[in-house]
DNA sequence: TTCCAAGTCTCATCAATTGAGACGAACTCA
DNA sequence: TGAGTTCGTCTCAATTGATGAGACTTGGAA
């Protein structure tokens, strides 16, 4: 896994049996074994540069099935799709990973807009941002606080973000039904608004979201989206029953 | 590599311990060993069902650089959305990989249709569907008579495609300057068009590819179909001097 | 051609993985 | 609540199968 990761770090260009041997501790062989091996497997690719290698097309499928846990990444991308269009903002489907939220989908419209995930499969520690205020909330009180816990000082030193903001925040979204993210002292240029997706029982399957420069954030536009979203999810919700595999 | 395949091949559900005895030929504390040193990783996750396990989300990070060799995908992602929203088919980027042809992305429009291909990581071997065509007619006639010698002999049982088929679909190709797929006795309902993406060495680097009913396709949607996708890789093409990698 | 890096091979060594089976933990169902 | 079942871990001894050193071959580039 550490070559496959290796190689992922050396992007585009391809990782040279140099890389891995700086990366790995192993010897020049044995690397050539494994890259061997994974190439048979379709994990690797060779890159058009001599001696390099790229991740290879085997991780596509993985990748998209990873990403489509009980399916709602299907589900839900084209409506991500249908808003980035019409609003213009950029829509983000995040879900639950350990202490962390992790993007399963994006989908930019004409006004993208930097967010603290560049990308599918990005992470952020739960706390930061809309998503993870909405993720957050519909948690038990011991997990999310033993989450909470566990991230505190990263929020607190990384971002700016004391627990008591996102506290609030919650409190905020289990009143008036929206996220948004907590207050820090770091992008804060950006802003944005998310939805949770619940399934029947309560628990958040995922969390609608979506980002944008504060300068866009008029009350108007706020209301097309947060209407936007939720219709979205409701028929989402609606559309799952039968499709998503809850259990 | 096997374990991953396995869990992915078990789907939405997760894969539980008898199914990787099943698959694998090693022993129950081995398994339980590898599960674990995975999920460590990331590359597997628990799913909600106790006891099965679930493709991790570390692979999304890998599937998602994977599908995006020299940055192609990304600069190709929004204009096959577009591509789908105005004109309402399926669109799909492919690449050249060994001797078949993966889908590195797919957007469908308002009239989504069955393909070959189902998804993202899906293959076909090279000869089916006009996405082939598309890379197979600018490869060297080596590489191309090589390739299609590999795959004569599936091309006809499984798909019904002629060699002959296809090498007159390579001449129209090179002479208008799109392709269609090859005549071949399966999915006969169904049509399409792609568009070569080339380097400024005459290289494939992909093709840009749609799928529709036949009924859809009049001379005059076909034209706005060819004009748009025509439009979108002259496009792409410049904006990749410079962004893409290619060496 | 010559040169250099990429990739393979051989072989002896031995560390690390393996399986059997017992054990503990956690969930299910009565 | 308690019996039963499945999930997951642990121990330990046997041995396999990976490992590194270094020589060798291949193939592209100048």
């Amino acid at each position: 896994m550490q070559v496959l990761q290796t190689t992922a770090a050396c992007g585009y260009r391809g990782a040279a049996v140099d890389d891995y041997m700086d990366a790995l501790e192993l010897s020049r062989p044995t690397i050539y074994r494994l890259l061997k091996g994974l190439r048979e497997q379709g994990f690797l690719r060779a890159s058009p540069i001599r001696g390099r290698y790229l991740l290879g097309y085997e991780l596509l499928v993985l990748g998209s099935q990873a990403g489509n846990g009980s399916g709602l990444r299907d589900l839900t991308r084209p409506r991500l799709l249908s808003l980035a269009q019409r609003l213009g903002d950029s829509f983000y489907l995040f879900a639950l990973d350990g202490f962390s939220a992790v993007c399963l989908e994006v989908q930019n419209g004409k006004y993208p807009v930097g967010s603290f995930v560049r990308a599918t499969g990005g992470r952020v520690p739960l706390g930061v941002g809309q998503a993870s205020i909405a993720l957050l909330a519909y948690l038990s009180k011991q997990e999310r606080e033993s989450i909470l816990a566990h991230n505190a000082q990263q929020l607190e030193h990384e971002y700016g973000i004391s627990l008591q903001a996102i506290n609030k925040e919650i409190d905020h979204l289990l009143q008036v039904g929206y996220a948004r993210g907590a207050e820090g002292s770091h992008l804060p240029e950006y802003t944005g608004l998310a939805t949770p997706i619940l399934d029947h029982s309560g628990h958040p399957l995922g969390a609608m979201s979506c980002s944008m420069l504060k300068s866009r954030l008029s009350e108007e536009h706020k209301l097309q989206v947060l209407q936007g979203m939720r219709d979205e999810v409701v028929e989402l919700v609606q559309q799952a029953h039968g499709l998503l595999y809850i259990e």
